[in-house]
DNA sequence: AATAATTATCGTAAATTTGCGATGAACTAT
DNA sequence: ATAGTTCATCGCAAATTTACGATAATTATT
């Protein structure tokens, strides 16, 4: 960051973009989300059980997954079952697609380069 | 990190997606993006002029996007011009659609939850 | 009440990211 | 040659991320 702490102001939905993609910016986190998404949900302990790290490190990992709002998490003691949040997974899935769309995005050798 | 360096092996795709959502993890990074895609081409001189960072800044972040693979550079002395790379874009629009499609993505309040 | 099971949080350490100014490198133009 | 332009890199400081073990918190079961 800067010397001090000084905000920056961005545009809003770039702001939006950057922070699902920074949920999205780590192997472990995909491969929970993948796991949301194919079993419908699951508990804590059961990602525990086939992902590589501590319990403590995945519990962070869902933290930020969830602070993110890509998925929400029921308590269902003494468990916590969580599952992807289909009102900001859709969010995310239509930002990305606006700006991954190549519409009118011209090539690098076009003629004016 | 972990205590001492060990690496941790993910799934290769899981960690390609999430190297370019690193990329992207950054809303200055989003608009300098924006900026290639508008313009089919930019200077990293026009970039500080419209971007509220230091000339110094700007170039780390256009290297990360290099790095990831989104952008790369022609010189044109004594300019260099950035560009989106247009095979690496097609691959990560890719693997994100592929990641948001929700085709056999069960709702959290299926019964068997 | 005591125990067990499950998940969150704390404290710590290492690594990485972010930002800046200063400086360097490469090239142009005078 | 000198000076100017443009971009990259270095060195630094602050902030954040990542990971772990230890411990706390919550709830169920005995």
């Amino acid at each position: 960051m800067k010397r001090t702490k000084e905000n920056i102001v961005y545009n809003e939905e770039a702001e939006q973009l950057a922070k699902f993609a920074k949920a999205l910016a780590h192997p472990i986190r995909i491969e929970i989300l993948k796991q949301l998404e194919s079993q419908s949900c699951c508990f804590t302990g059961d990602l525990v059980d086939v992902l590589p790290l501590a319990q403590s490190t995945i519990s962070q990992h869902l933290k930020e997954l969830k602070n993110a709002g890509l998925i929400q998490g029921e308590v269902n003691p003494p468990k916590i079952k969580y599952c992807v949040n289909q009102e900001n997974w859709a969010k995310a899935k239509k930002l990305f697609n606006n700006f991954f769309s190549t519409e009118n995005m011209p090539s690098c050798n076009d003629g004016e380069c």
